[in-house]
DNA sequence: ATTTAATATCGCAATATTACGATATTAAAT
DNA sequence: ATTTAATATCGTAATATTGCGATATTAAAT
């Protein structure tokens, strides 16, 4: 055990939760601020102004890249992130509309 | 290893991240979905329509009523489940200020 | 009182995640 | 050519999560 049984769930769901997932651990949430707040870094600076190594910032930063959120082009020897503003824009849409599903539940318990 | 580094985060970003951890797996917003198309239900109910067993089931239960985002209530030999809706838009309402905490980004790279 | 039904909790095994040191890789600087 | 700097990846240890059977607990039904 200890697999999740994607199977049983929709595509829908499952897609959901994965995007919920990478924006489920603190550090992820620090990178992206930092990023929205510097407008772009590079590793390294994450490195300095968290306190995880490299390999540990490097790691999350290859998550949120996965989900597409951000972007990295390589400048020189180091790599510039930033925000995928379109894709942001789609998370949050696809979250506002999981949170908008008729809620007309009235209290009922 | 393996025990993320709270400590070094700020409260707000530890809660945020929780809060997208719990809706981070497709179990658990399959349940919201059901108990919002249902209006309510009972663990029981969950475990005939997702194929999860009924340990797996309460476990997500007690998850999600962590964080304020279902209720139960006793009736009789069963528990009713429903949304907690004030909490819900309390929680969708935090990941739209997350999400639009100035974007002024533009594509720097 | 006993049985039945619904749920919660415990304990455990399997797997996943987090974090980091060590080691590549790559490009600029000397 | 060598060194330096920035990042990525590998391997691994520690911890967390997922899932379930077994076992409580509790309340209704018989």
């Amino acid at each position: 055990m200890g697999l999740t049984k994607s199977e049983i769930f929709t595509d829908e769901q499952n897609r959901l939760a994965s995007l919920f997932k990478v924006l489920g651990h603190p550090a992820r949430i620090a990178i992206l601020q930092y990023i929205i707040n510097q407008k772009a870094c590079i590793c390294n600076d994450l490195v300095d102004v968290l306190g995880l190594a490299q390999a540990t910032i490097s790691q999350h930063l290859k998550e949120l890249k996965n989900i597409g959120i951000i972007q990295g082009t390589i400048e020189g020897k180091s790599v510039c992130y930033c925000i995928e503003e379109k894709k942001w824009k789609e998370i949050q849409n696809l979250f506002n509309l999981f949170f908008e599903q008729d809620v007309k539940v009235g209290q009922c318990c």
